[in-house]
Order: structure tokens, then C-alpha cells, then sequence
DNA sequence: ATTGAACTGTCGCCAATTAGACAATTGACT
DNA sequence: AGTCAATTGTCTAATTGGCGACAGTTCAAT
């Protein structure tokens, strides 16, 4: 479905990185892709490998993660259409930071380590808009060390739950109306136990107690975020 | 004394980032800088300030550190001679990502904003060198998180050790001899404590083991490390 | 030398979290 | 409808680490 070029831009568009560059780097860069498939379940690239192009995911959901010494996995984040990632390796040129894997199918942007060179002589003005790129990364992950020194579990739980609707899988539910608008995201307790690196039993006891105060609801396989300002002033302890 | 010209670049060169530059860009980069002083406890800037120019430690020790919401000083690392910083917020406009204060009266080189302009604008090849700078900022934050989350507290502690003597403040003892090199932090078991977002109590108990196994010796406002190889062993526990 | 501030060493109590165990529930696939 | 794996809900015991308290130590400044 996104293989057609008719789809590919406003997809893309959904980044607000790239929708606020000029026409003619959008199109320079979109130029220089070409679209890649991915089974859920496979991994796109794993820690250490070494670096094979920059990537825009068009469709479907991706995993971050890492493996701690112990061999337990540690969620950093989702990916979903519109992120763009990938391009710490492809400037320095050193080994991926993380495993990126399929946990739907996927669809991508795949610019190859030799298009993204040649993209870059043809268009230098570029660089200075992949700085802004990775200055974001920083700030998140800054942000990130801040909230895990500072904030409670509790807060942490709920930080993450509105950074994933917010950045990442969000969707306003069909049947909600106007007033109360509800948000579904499709995680298990176990995945967001990975996140935080606490334990299932924890996360649970969490979400009881948010649901009894009316936050969200918990379902099989995912939550329901009810009250969003709710969230954000927990998120602040 | 880092007033004059002769010192200057002797410092500069400290940095592997700058060592590594073309000569013609150290020379541009040099020449674009004022040296500007600060006294002890004085803060170079706070979390939030506005963006003032791109700096440079030549001489003495800056604390980097972000106050945490329950106003706990949060400590992220110290720079030392040589360390540039102030990227972030230099090449985005947003404003400081952390506060900056002078644990010892301290030297700097400082890029003011119009000249870092100047500078980028003559010599744009200058992008992919500060993009290599910025790329190393994530890479060190992001290795930050997975050791939070993955280490025991005596872990990160003698990962900790282990960062601030080869990538800060590290002078091999004057009365070691060559077999057993031993290194000295000036540091206090609360400033660790803050570092670690743990407890004077605990970082002590933990040193106390530590000197214990023969891997470091603690005294009053400084640590003295003697067995480097088995910190980081340790380090991965 | 004396004083005082900063730092270290150590105790005990308490709150938060982990890990194991196991039952109950859900949803997908025959 | 029946089966099975994944997920959730909820106990318990054991552990970790925070925090107050307080004595002892070090160092610099008078």
C-alpha cells in the first residue's frame, strides 16, 4: 500500500520534523528512499550492528530496545509512522545503539549509507536540519534521565503512558464524543514493566489504583486513558 | 595564566574532538573565541536560561547538574579542562538543558552566538565535525540510561569512578609507581550520592565494601582508586 | 592551640519493590 | 464448543535502600 508514491508524502508528512522542511529537501529526501518491508517479529537491526541507512517508518509498529547484562529486555520506546530514526550510526558511522524489531508488519523508508551521502553532497543545506533532529534525541533523552532519577514509579507510569499517546500510538477512540475523549493503547502490563524496568506485579498494583481513581481502565492486552490532565499532574511526582 | 595565547591551544588540544580537527578549523574555532573567568560557586548558566554562546573549559572544574522537582540537586557529571559544551541549546536556540556551576575558579573559551554564526557561516565544512560532537553527547546518555536501569547501585557506583577518572578528573599519583598506578577523585561521598540519586548512607556503605575488597581507599573529601580492572569488573554487575 | 563547619562511619526503623506462586480471565485457533 | 497460550489479579516473604540520628574525624581559619 505505501510502495505507491501517491501515499508515501503525507505519511511523511507526518513528522513534524520533515513537514517543516522546504519542498525541495522533502522531495530530495524522499527521492533518495526506497520503501522496505518488514514481518512482525523480525528485527530491522540489532545493537552493535553496524550501521545500513536511515530510516522513516511509514506504517506499523516498531520496538527500541536493549538487552541488560542479565539478558532481560529493556523497552526504550515504540516507533510508529512518521518516526524517523537511525541517524546517530549514520553520522558518526559507529554500531547501532539499540535492536529495532518488527512488532507489527512494518513498512519503511530505507535511505541506503550511499544515497544518504550522496543526498547530503548534493544537498548540504541539510545538515544543519539533521542537527535539529538529533538535538531533539538529546533533549528526550535528557528528559528521560531527569524522570527516571526524579519521579516516583507511580509518575514514571504515567509519564510514559501520555508520552505514548502523545508521541507515539495514539488514537481517539471512534465511539468517544466530544467532551471525553478516550485514548486505547495496545500494551501488555508485562511491556510496560520492560519500560520502566520494574516488575509486572508493580505496574499492576499501579494501574489498579489508577483506575480506582477514575484515570484509565485496564482491558486484556491494553489500557484506556480516560483523563489526560489527570496524568499529567501525576506525572510530576 | 589561560589568558595568554601561548597556553591556549596546548588546552584546546586536550580534547580528542578538537586534537582532531584540521588544523585550519582549530584555527578558526580558536580565533572566533573570548576567554572568559569565573569564581567559585558562580553559575556559568541555569537550566532554562536562554542560549549565550558555545563554551570551552580551559582551566578548573564545572559541576553539571538539573534540580529535580522535590528541589534535590541532581548531579550529572563535572567537566574538565578541555571538555566543550553547550551545543545542544547552540544549534537548536531552546533553551539550557542543565544549570552549570564553578566548583573551582574556573577558565573558558566561549563562543558568543554571533561569532559561532560567522564561524559556521566561513567554514560550513565545520557541520559533520560538530555533528560527530553531538552524536557522542547521545551515544554517552543513552549508555547513562541502560546503566540505570540495569546496574546494581554498587555497579553504577564503580562504573561512576571509572568515568570520572578517565574521562574527567584524572591525574595519575605522583608517588605511584608504574606497576599500580593509582588515581585520586576529589569528591565527597554526598556529591556521588547526588550523582547516583542515592543516599549519602548507602554510597558510604558501599565505599566501605569497596575499600574492603582493596579496590579503592577513602578519605575525607577524596577517594583514592587502586584497582582499576576490577571497578570494571564490577561494573557490570 | 581552639573553634567550627564539613565530612565520614554506623545504627535501626520503615517504605517501596522484587520474585515466586497460583488462580482466574481473555482471546485466538481449531 | 474446546483447547491453549498469553495476560491479569493478588497473595506472601525477602531484599533493597532511604532517612533520621548521632558520634567521631578532618581541615582550615582565627
Amino acid at each position: 500500500m505505501c510502495t505507491e508514491a501517491t501515499l508515501l508524502r503525507p505519511t511523511l508528512q507526518q513528522s513534524l520534523w520533515f513537514s517543516g522542511l522546504p519542498e525541495e529537501l522533502q522531495e530530495a529526501i524522499a527521492a533518495a528512499g526506497a520503501v522496505k518491508h518488514l514481518k512482525q517479529g523480525q528485527y530491522l537491526h540489532r545493537k552493535d550492528d553496524k550501521v545500513d541507512g536511515l530510516y522513516c517508518l511509514l506504517n506499523g509498529k516498531l520496538r527500541v530496545s536493549n538487552l541488560t547484562l542479565a539478558g532481560q529486555e529493556l523497552i526504550l520506546t515504540w516507533l510508529q509512522a512518521g518516526n524517523w530514526f537511525g541517524e546517530i550510526s549514520m553520522f558518526d558511522g559507529l554500531p547501532r545503539t539499540h535492536d529495532a524489531i518488527a512488532e507489527q508488519d512494518c513498512c519503511l523508508l530505507k535511505l541506503s549509507n550511499q544515497n544518504f551521502e550522496l543526498l547530503l553532497q548534493n544537498k548540504p543545506c541539510l545538515y544543519p536540519h539533521f542537527i535539529r533532529l538529533i538535538c531533539q534525541r538529546v533533549r528526550t533523552t535528557f528528559k528521560l534521565i531527569d524522570e527516571m532519577a526524579s519521579l516516583s514509579l507511580k509518575g514514571q507510569l504515567c509519564r510514559r503512558l501520555l508520552l505514548l499517546t502523545d508521541g507515539l500510538g495514539l488514537w481517539p477512540n471512534k465511539q468517544s464524543d466530544a467532551l471525553s475523549p478516550s485514548y486505547t493503547l495496545d500494551i501488555s502490563q508485562e511491556s510496560l514493566a520492560l519500560m520502566l524496568h520494574s516488575s509486572r506485579q508493580t505496574v499492576n498494583k499501579i494501574l489498579q489504583e489508577l483506575q480506582k481513581e477514575g484515570v484509565l481502565s485496564v482491558h486484556y492486552g491494553h489500557i484506556t486513558l480516560f483523563d489526560k490532565s489527570k496524568l499529567l499532574s501525576l506525572s510530576q511526582v
